[in-house]
DNA sequence: CATTTATCTTAACACTGTCAAGATAGATTT
DNA sequence: AAATCTATCTTGACAGTGTTAAGATAAATG
């Protein structure tokens, strides 16, 4: 390899989180290894450590990506709908065929323990938040009048979380699979999981 | 260390499963570690590899006797509901107690990945689905005359699976604690989460 | 051009999962 | 009881991991 071509003047921050949700797109979190990271963004095994605490600290910043883009898809929907429920619902299903497509980021984003290495990033805890209070303004728009803290908001904020949350988790952890819910698609699934709950369903 | 000692003869592979469930209780899932599993049973490093083809292996047989744990508290819980609905709610609850109480098992059983080894342990998966099907059993307490496999109750267990799963997973990563309704109390939480489903609060 | 600062590399450490070869214990046979 | 056999465990090694200290190299600055 070209000499010059490892050092990174002050890319080399974003190049290492660029090539490990690369990396994580292919394999598992389990083989995912600092050293291959290192590798393929073409610098040495140390390297890395100049840039970040760990390897937790990498997956934090790798999962700060992850927030912006699901915040992004959050947007996308929500600028499309034409009702409130049906902004709800679309986020709903926004976040769930996200942690489909993006199994391993999503993984990292919603696993602290996989990056917490002593201090959180603030911009990891501001970009979720962001995403979290997206949705909060969305069941906010269901009650026209609430204020966003008011308790009936909060129990359905909750509710919806709980609901797309728990759905992708036993889905991409292939929970579902082994049951005799299994031997209905994902279509399928999805749907009977909105039909199944009464705020997404009204108009 | 007595010389006999370390010969178990037939209960090695029990003891390890035991020693592996008290060592995954103190740390978390990253800093479990086989050698210390077999250091603890007072045994050499390459001992458990007569037991279990390998790491992977033996984490199955812990998820094993975690369900066989949870479908024990799904029993006891049932045996002294008085309403097929007061039954649901139990299980429900038992649940997300048992995530909180035993985060490290429920993390290994709900994620094949972390055990999957090539082969799936045929115990595992009746001992998991056992328990799937009490849940399935209770719901369709709720609907006399209807078989088991009626839509009806099929998006009923999906519904109430996610829920409990979903708050569970979210609770013990802690992603709850950093938005708005992490200023609410567990119970206060889990109240409010079964009071948002209508199956589940009705009488 | 010389010096400073930012950035990366080399070389090592302790630790991990895993395996092949040999040793030891208990059971079985004679 | 002695000898054999089988199940069980240990020793010692390998490649791979995260991490760190010390030194080298590039770019920026004077």
């Amino acid at each position: 390899m070209d000499r010059t071509d490892s050092y990174h003047h002050g890319a080399l921050r974003s190049a290492l989180i660029k090539t490990g949700l690369e990396l994580i797109s292919e394999k598992d979190i389990s083989g995912f290894t600092l050293r291959e990271v290192a590798k393929r963004t073409g610098v040495s095994t140390a390297a890395p450590y100049h840039h970040f605490k760990d390897k937790a600290e990498l997956l934090q910043a790798m999962s700060i990506e992850g927030w912006r883009m699901l915040g992004e898809r959050f947007e996308a929907v929500s600028d499309v709908a034409e009702t409130p429920s049906a902004r709800l619902r679309g986020i709903g299903e926004a976040y769930i065929r996200f942690a489909m497509e993006h199994t391993e980021y999503f993984r990292v984003m919603s696993r602290p323990d996989l990056y917490y290495s002593g201090v959180y990033d603030e911009n990891r805890e501001a970009t979720g938040l962001k995403v979290f209070e997206m949705l909060r303004s969305t069941v906010a728009g269901l009650f026209p009048g609430k204020k966003n803290d008011d308790p009936e908001i909060q129990e359905m904020v909750l509710h919806a979380w709980v609901l797309v949350h728990g759905f992708s988790t036993l889905w991409i952890d292939g929970s579902i699979k082994g049951t005799s819910l299994g031997e209905l698609g994902i279509e399928e699934l999805i749907s009977m999981l909105f039909r199944s709950d009464p705020c997404l369903t009204q108009t």
